[in-house]
RNA sequence: CGGGGCGUAGCUCAGUAUGGUAGAGUACUUGGUUUGGGACCAAGGUGCCGGAGGUUCGAGCCCUCUCACCCCGACCA
């Protein structure tokens, strides 16, 4: 490609609409233009990083047995009804009429559409396993698209989806997915850590997050700093408190006097005691999907709750803050909720912490106004009327649970990829049925996996760019090595350059010339800020038969004779 | 969906307190001088001041309503 005649738009002004580098840099290096909240214009140079990112995917995928299919972005509201998701996603889905009035919705996800596809024709387990992806746009009608690529509303993303005849075949396919995964985004040239996630409303039994580790990331993910564990924050789990530097203290059951000592910091400071000793309530509101009810969480003093933690333990949709009227109304005292003589009736639930097991002795509120009791124990508490449950929210520092010396560092991340062990979820309710070994009809196990393929470019961006540009990844760069010839009005150096340019053509090598009639400095900065990974300088050294090369990721400039310049350059770019 | 911000030239932004003929930089076109880190000189074109309604002799500026975009939060298989 000649730069002269080359559709590249870059600019130096910072959009005024872009806050994150990748945003900036991929508008700025015209690699991308916004059209509305949401939707990006691929330019040139992005629709080709995004094409390598996406031959990668498949490449990887293709190995490990996937097939590719490509369904329609355009879907029956009928196949959503089925599946009861059409309620479920919302205002998310966009739906329309055709012209005979038909509901049709652009496809956010494909789990209804693949299982619909192949659910009359694998009709037996000598058909499975079969493991289907396609690299397609979505459509989600984001409540908040923003961060550029990095949450759009149209986007491109690899769904994949797995049938199988049972739960074991299931997870080994899951585990395959894990390690193809990795490796895509090894080539990619990521720093990722794969974390436990939580798998929510979706169900089934284990998930996987692929996080590519950024500052901007939008998720708090808790990793270990000795071994390999790492979690969504959602769902990371800690070496449980120990008594440590804590000293135990002998404590008579009584109800005291606490005259308007509501908080916990309060209360230790009341009785001379480490918050360790207090029970935690935390009170919410849980919505259903047919109504509500009061929630209330028991954690020790110096704990948080982890919201969703606390939702999964009572399988509600989501938690609020309830307001003081509906504490009240419920019998509670704000301040005062405890576990002894706590309201029973069917609007309160309430979970206490697994760390709170058998605990004693320990500070709780004595639900009524100015009264806490203290010294109780916490020991044989009957389980049918007691739901212990993790709600705790891991903290910086906390101890792995998985290694001997570890502890547990906060980290951000961007969401690459996340696979599921679905198991029947989808296959049950669409009929998705095969007969067994035993020729008894069953429904399908599956499992799905995404890959975020848009996102990708903006993560690698995120994660690799310095002060002037982008440094694009050789396997992802939209050309792997750049002809800046100085002074186009120089013949010797314009011949010289034209030269190598058609022999690397010639040999196939991605190729651009900078054969604009501009100054180096412009040229040099354009190259910088788009992020070649090679840039062949030719100016004024090429009279005393030297060249140079800009390394992007060193950031280094070397200078080479001039007649060994093209075999540097396919040295370079194998 | 709650809270906040913003909308003026292709882009980045001033002008709005106090209503009075639309501005800068950059980009672009032409000519010239330059040619190793976003050059200089000269000349030139560039606007439904997001939209609608209102107040006023007169509105980019004041009022009302709308739309778009961005940020924080909620949400995000």
């Amino acid at each position: 490609m000649r730069f002269s005649r080359a559709y590249i738009p870059t600019s130096k002004e910072i959009p005024n609409d872009a806050v994150l580098p990748s945003h900036i840099l991929l508008v700025r290096a015209g690699y991308i233009k916004g059209v509305a909240s949401g939707l990006y214009n691929f330019l040139p140079l992005g629709k080709k990083s995004l094409d390598k990112i996406r031959a990668i995917v498949k490449e990887e995928l293709d190995r490990s047995g996937c097939q590719e299919v490509d369904l329609p972005f355009v879907t029956p509201a009928e196949l959503w009804e089925e599946s009861g998701r059409i309620a479920k996603f919302g205002k998310e889905l966009l739906r329309f009429r055709d012209r005979k009035d038909g509901l049709f919705v652009l496809g956010p996800t494909h789990e209804e559409m693949m299982v619909a596809l192949v659910r009359h024709q694998l009709n037996s387990y000598k058909q499975l396993p079969q493991n289907l992806y396609q690299i397609k746009t979505k459509f989600r009608d984001e409540a908040r698209p923003r961060f550029g690529l990095m949450r759009g509303r149209e986007f491109i993303m690899k769904d994949g989806y797995s049938f199988h005849e049972n739960e074991n075949d299931m997870k080994r396919e899951f585990y395959l997915m894990q390690e193809t995964y990795k490796r895509i985004f090894i080539r990619l040239g990521l720093d990722f850590r794969v974390v436990e996630a939580d798998s929510g409303a979706i169900g089934g039994s284990g998930s996987r997050e692929f996080m590519v580790i950024a500052n901007s990331g939008e998720d708090t993910l808790a990793v270990c700093n000795s071994c390999d564990y790492g979690a969504n924050i959602e769902t990371a789990k800690r070496r449980p408190h120990q008594q440590e530097n804590i000293d135990q203290i002998e404590m008579e059951f009584a109800k005291f006097k606490t005259p308007d000592i509501k908080t916990i910091d309060d209360l230790a400071k009341f009785f001379h005691v480490p918050d360790w000793f207090i029970a935690k309530a935390v009170v919410k509101k849980a919505i259903y999907e047919n109504g509500s009810k009061i929630a209330i969480f028991f954690v020790r003093g110096g704990d948080e709750v982890e919201e969703k933690k606390a939702i999964n333990s009572i399988n509600a949709l989501e938690l609020v803050d309830p307001t003081i009227e509906e504490i009240e109304n419920a019998g509670l005292h704000a301040g005062f909720i405890g576990l002894l003589n706590l309201p029973q009736n069917e609007n309160i639930v309430k979970v206490i912490d697994l760390e709170l097991k058998n605990a004693e002795p320990i500070i709780t509120g004595a639900n009524e106004p100015d009264f806490h009791y203290i010294g109780v124990s916490l020991k044989n508490l009957p389980d049918d009327k007691n739901k212990f449950a993790d709600l705790i929210r891991v903290k910086e520092g906390d101890k792995c649970l998985h290694c001997e010396n570890g502890s547990l560092i906060y980290k951000r991340g961007i969401e690459v990829g996340h696979i599921f062990q679905l198991g029947t979820k989808y296959s049950e309710p669409l009929g998705a049925n095969f007969l067994d070994r035993d020729g008894k009809s069953r429904p399908m196990v599956m499992g799905t996996y995404g890959i975020g393929v848009s996102r990708l470019l903006s993560a690698i961006v995120e994660q690799s760019h310095d002060e002037n540009g982008i440094v694009m990844p050789l396997a992802v760069a939209p050309y792997k090595i750049n002809i800046l010839v100085s002074n186009i009005k120089n013949s010797d150096e314009l011949a010289f350059g034209e030269n190598i340019y058609s022999n690397l053509i010639a040999k196939n090598i991605e190729t651009i010339i900078d054969d604009r009639n501009e100054r180096f400095g412009f040229k040099i900065r354009d190259a910088e800020l788009i992020g070649f990974p090679y840039t062949l300088i030719i100016g004024k050294s090429l009279a005393n038969g030297k060249v140079e090369i800009l390394d992007r990721k060193k950031a280094v400039k070397f200078e080479i004779d001039s007649d060994q310049a093209l075999n540097k350059i396919l040295e370079l770019v194998e």
